[in-house]
DNA sequence: CAATTTAATGCAATCGATTGCATTTATTTT
DNA sequence: AAAATAAATGCAATCGATTGCATTAAATTG
């Protein structure tokens, strides 16, 4: 006695780590058969409740724990769903997975996430694993060197759903969830427009990614709808953090070129103008109105706060998650790609009062 | 020849979509089999370069896809990783995750990650998701909530290899990355002493999670250290958001407890505290001095910019994923639990100059 | 050149759950 | 009570890759 306990004692792995228990082992115990089981297990029809209630007493009993593995082999699919990203620790987009994680795990299936760093390189490799891992469907916020549909068509050529958010390829028909990158733009400059700017400058990103090009129409449309006129000069592309921000806004203040407003599309670089604007002693916003994008928590406490565009990232990953399934789960093969469209919201702070 | 080139217009799915192929197809084509080209695709030492040379070229002609489903199933271990954390949209903690996903790609595993939200309820069945899933090991940072090691020791005595990281619990040996938070909380009550406060309150967390325990500890060593004494009233609960610490902080100065000085367990807090100091005119950091917990990204930018303990996330994640991959795949079974602390890094900013 | 070693490949079982079809048992119908 | 139907369970193949052991072919040795 001493000495089991004892053993006990200094090596419980070994011992309470017997080997997996399995259906078969199950019906050994019942003396029925792995198919029976099976089925009590999935709640199936045919299966009697008695039966039923003894397969689960029995799997509770000893600890049971289906293989996934097996069963997604068997099925030929794994539930699981892919998610391929730049960066996961940006604001926005760990949104986004919040959402996405919510709804998938809600309807049974496993995230598997993965980082491209903004290389599509990683982003094709990605894929590959992903599809390796024979994942029921795809979601994907593409990076920023990717200026290819390549990579992609061929998943959907494969026959596996794909949905685009935020960051997509415009050239592949998928279903995909967006912000009216237009809209939003349209709004901020027409903002600006209201509280009075005249001269508004544009901090833009790469305009090969849809969503900065889009921005940049928004800003050009607003300001020839309000009356005002386009001057290329005051279009800055690629400015998308603090550091660039406080650049080009000195370099701005340096020059002849004046304005009286910036819409940023980022609010890191919009922050680096309202450093280099302070800086300055430029009052903000009597001299110069700021907007940035994305409504980054620091927006609200930053002085003056920082006017923004919210960009509701846990309900785009919602509702991009839900195309998703929706696409898996139907039976029909042909899905009509929807696009959804989320509404930036303008939130007006101090910046831009 | 019309037709065909007809079809293949409005069809290509259907026509491309064929059925995945396998080592069997590729077997079947060079007259060879299964094992020859599983063997060959894994590089093995005893087949020749020739049939290696013939098979990867057939591979690729084909498409071939390895089925990862398959290979997990037999080897029993799906080259996958389990993640567990209380929410994916924290700054901290998606540095962790960035950290974690990039070894953990790195070493060839795929990422499983689940949100507990908090719920002790939900980080169970987190925990038997991804053991279903037979993932080879799994990292974990427990809920608000979780006042028990049960769950996380059935996965130990499975012999599933896990680390903790962060908010961990103390009663079950495993490896683990934690932040040294009385450490931390030391150092900055000391600097806020340094800077000549005397009356130094604490807003911390729940003190069943160790590291808010922790902090609390580093804070009443800090003052006895420093010839000051420990006063009940001056510390605070669960006192994590901003609200929180507007409430708390307000409830204060409408009190006769009189305080110079702040050491909040949250950035969070410790803003909602500079808020309701800004409101009465209370000078910052001449009459309250503040420091806040995590460095989040916003600390920078608020102002005062507020002082603040960075926690290195994704160096966190980092040291986490590696010490359980080297658990994994370790031969020797008995891996001794390994700790590593790292040093949380006062930033000292405005709020407390 | 026979005997032995080495190199390269094949055979067949295995991982664990699922599922179409067959079979048995129980129940109902005529 | 025989026939027909329904209910419950069993049989056996299957998903695709891996791997210990056997086998064949080629190379080496004495």
């Amino acid at each position: 006695m001493q000495s089991i306990a004892f053993i006990f004692y200094f090596c419980p792995n070994k011992i309470m780590n017997s080997k997996k228990i399995t259906i078969h082992d199950i019906a050994r115990k019942l003396n029925l058969t792995a198919s029976t089981v099976s089925r009590a297990l999935n709640n199936h029809p045919k299966i009697s409740d008695a039966t039923k209630k003894l397969v689960h007493n029995a799997a509770k009993e000893l600890n049971y724990r289906p293989n996934t593995i097996a069963a997604s082999l068997r099925r030929g699919k794994a539930k699981s769903i892919g998610l391929v990203i730049p960066r996961i620790n940006r604001n926005f987009i760990s949104n986004t997975i919040s959402g996405i994680e919510k709804v998938t795990s809600e309807n049974g299936y496993n995230l598997l996430i993965c980082q491209s760093e903004e290389s599509l390189e990683k982003e094709i490799n990605n894929l590959k694993t992903l599809v390796n891992n024979r994942v029921d469907g795809i979601l994907i916020s593409i990076s920023l060197e990717t200026n290819t549909s390549k990579h992609i068509k061929t998943i959907i050529n494969d026959g596996i759903p794909l949905v685009q958010f935020d960051r997509f390829r415009s050239d592949i028909e998928t279903s995909k969830v967006i912000n009216d990158n237009f809209q939003g733009a349209y709004d901020a400059v027409k903002h600006l427009i209201d509280k009075g700017c005249k001269r508004i400058a544009h901090f833009g990103g790469a305009d090969i990614i849809s969503i900065y090009a889009e921005r940049i129409e928004g800003y050009k449309k607003s300001l020839i709808d309000n009356g005002l006129e386009v001057d290329p000069s005051l279009i800055f592309n690629k400015i998308l953090n603090k550091e660039e921000g406080y650049k080009i806004a000195n370099k701005i203040f340096d020059s002849k070129i004046k304005i009286d407003g910036i819409f940023a599309a980022s609010d890191y670089s919009a922050l680096g103008a309202m450093l280099a604007a302070r800086e300055r002693n430029i009052k903000i916003p009597e001299q110069i109105a700021i907007i940035g994008f994305a409504n980054e928590p620091f927006t609200e406490f930053v002085s003056p706060s920082l006017s923004s565009l919210d960009q509701f990232g846990v309900e785009m990953g919602i509702s991009a998650a839900r195309l998703l399934i929706e696409k898996i789960e139907s039976k029909q093969k042909e899905v009509i790609p929807k696009t959804v469209i989320i509404r930036p919201k303008l939130i007006i702070r101090e910046s831009s009062k």
